[in-house]
DNA sequence: TCTGGGGTCCTAGGACCC
DNA sequence: TCTGGGGTCCTAGGACCC
């Protein structure tokens, strides 16, 4: 708690749908939603437009396609969230070197660590806060110019507050709220609005009578703890009265690290799950390894057909990265679970992380000859005999990068029934013209996302070969934590609905799965 | 077409040790 | 042959967040 507000937390607009939106022109002002595309998936993030349908992030996507028929339906693109994020967290850094990321698109600046940080302790209150404000607002505006998307921010004197006020923020906004009046501002608030209490403690809560935050901070610390916990109750009571002394901490260590996918239908077969599991494996093995650690406890995850879920894990004797290792440690854990009914997900993690420390090298060399003698382990890759013919075809994803030989960059838009829609235009191009291609034409090649802004190039490469030719070919290592899907992805494609255009015009809606015609659903 | 993927933190019981 | 506590590690599950 301070008595200047000088924790900010800015919290990116709309995030994913933005950079979308940002990159790809023809989807500027059109409702557009970014998430799981499978029959499984949901919402990550929907852009503003759609919200007024009524959509929103965690939504099953089948509801979000019914709320919003004619939004553009994008899978992620990950490397150019990740890309944008390493803008706007350089800019906060620029504010302070105590920045905490919460996630691509949120952070904590603590102010008085950064240079600006002895004035501020000077200032007396009303300048001090008319710095603050100028710092944000600068902020903002820098955000916008290096990367043409808008963000919210929250001034306070505390984490909680500055969150609370980012909220109040949204979108586009800056909100300072007084020290003091914490209080005031939280009282009249649901429980629901403390970070910490989700739909659970807030059943808790409205079954002891207690709705709002001032309804908390009147039944006392003691009641809390009681229907809550000694933790969970202590931290719910200081909130909701405004207390909050958590510090701003830079950038931690991951934890932990892991993988999970959700099969388009459920897994039935007990090899099946196995070799899923291998895939599984090697898939955070690589991600493990980018990061440059090492883990000793292995997890296996599984979520059945009717959505319990479960973990078995395993604690090594001391921290490992070897495949060969972790496979086979998911491997028996996986073995031993009852996967009657089938399988809906499966995940394989590693915790328990120690800097790289390549364990017992000896060991690994000896496991390695062994291996080599025999059968090469499983990596992940499907070698062996029966190759399915099927898994050269080209897998084009809605909202996708891509490069033509002829009519340059564009992104794709729907494939389906051998055929791929791709919309040619770039962020700093006006709406662009859509072609269509059989899905195996050689002069369509996928493609690495561009930077926002002209001439603004990435910071660095985050791996991938793709030709982008010319001057930046700095290729990094293999593409890390990889777009690499399993090849389960599932037989055809929905397409992006041409958004504010006769849906089911022009081929691109895309085919369903079972090569229905699209204009035929609703 | 019900319900993603990547995390964090907390609790609780049993094993094991002192 | 009874009732003791405390600490740490491991495992499993659950709530929550973005």
């Amino acid at each position: 708690m301070r008595s200047l507000p000088s924790i900010i937390h800015l919290d990116m607009d709309a995030f994913f749908a933005a950079v979308e939106q940002a990159a790809k022109p023809s989807l500027r002002g059109k409702p557009v939603i970014v998430g799981g595309l499978g029959g499984r998936g949901v919402v990550s993030t929907a852009s503003y437009e759609a919200r007024r349908f009524g959509v929103h992030s965690a939504m099953p996507m089948a509801q979000a396609r019914r709320f919003c028929p004619n939004a553009a339906f994008l899978a992620g693109r990950f490397e150019a969230y990740r890309q944008v994020s390493e803008i706007v967290m350089g800019l906060l850094r620029e504010l302070s070197p105590l920045v905490q990321p919460l996630s691509l698109d949120e952070a904590f600046v603590d102010l008085e660590a950064g240079p600006y940080g002895p004035v501020l302790a000077e200032a007396d209150h009303g300048t001090g806060e008319r710095l603050v404000l100028a710092l944000a607002e600068d902020l903002r505006a820098d955000i916008e110019r290096r990367t043409g998307l808008t963000a919210s921010v929250g001034a306070a004197g505390s984490k909680l507050m500055a969150k609370i006020a980012s909220e109040q923020a949204k979108p586009d906004g800056l909100v300072l709220i007084e020290p003091g009046e914490e209080r005031a501002v939280l009282g009249p608030m649901p429980v629901r609005a403390l970070p910490g209490i989700g739909p659970a403690t807030e059943q808790v809560l409205r079954r002891a009578g207690l709705n709002t935050v001032a309804d908390l901070a009147e039944a006392g610390e003691a009641e809390l703890v009681q229907l809550l916990g000694r933790s969970h109750g202590v931290g719910v009571h200081q909130m909701s009265i405004g207390l909050d002394d958590r510090p701003v901490v830079a950038d931690q260590d991951a934890k932990s690290v892991s993988v999970e996918d959700t099969f388009e239908v459920d897994l039935a077969d007990r090899e099946r799950v196995l070799r899923e599991v291998d895939v599984l494996a090697a898939r955070c093995v690589r991600r493990l390894r980018a990061a440059g650690r090492s883990g000793r406890t292995v997890v296996l995850k599984v979520r059945r057909f009717d959505f319990s879920t479960l973990t078995r894990s395993e604690t090594l004797r001391g921290p490992t990265d070897d495949e060969a290792v972790i496979t086979e440690t998911a491997r028996r854990l996986a073995s031993q679970v009852d996967i009657t009914g089938g399988v809906r997900l499966l995940g394989v993690g590693v915790s328990q992380l120690a800097d790289y420390t390549q364990e017992d090298l000896f060991a690994q060399a000896e496991r390695e000859e062994a291996a080599a003698e025999q059968h090469p382990a499983p990596t992940g890759e499907e070698h062996g005999p029966e190759v399915e013919e099927e898994a050269v075809v080209r897998h084009w994803m809605p909202g996708q990068d891509v490069h033509h030989a002829e009519f340059g960059p564009g992104w794709v838009q729907g494939s389906g029934v051998g055929r791929v829609t791709v919309r040619f235009e770039t962020p700093w191009s006006g709406p662009g013209r859509v072609r269509t291609f059989a899905v195996d034409d050689p002069v369509l090649e996928p493609a690495r996302p561009l930077p926002l802004r002209r001439g603004a190039g990435w910071g660095e490469p985050a791996g991938g070969e793709p030709e982008d030719g010319g001057a930046g070919d700095r290729a990094a290592g293999g593409n890390g934590a990889g777009d690499s899907r399993p090849g389960d992805g599932g037989t055809g494609e929905d397409g992006a609905a041409e958004p504010g255009e006769r849906p089911g015009r022009e081929g691109s809606a895309g085919a369903d799965p079972a090569g229905r015609d699209p204009a035929a659903e609703g």
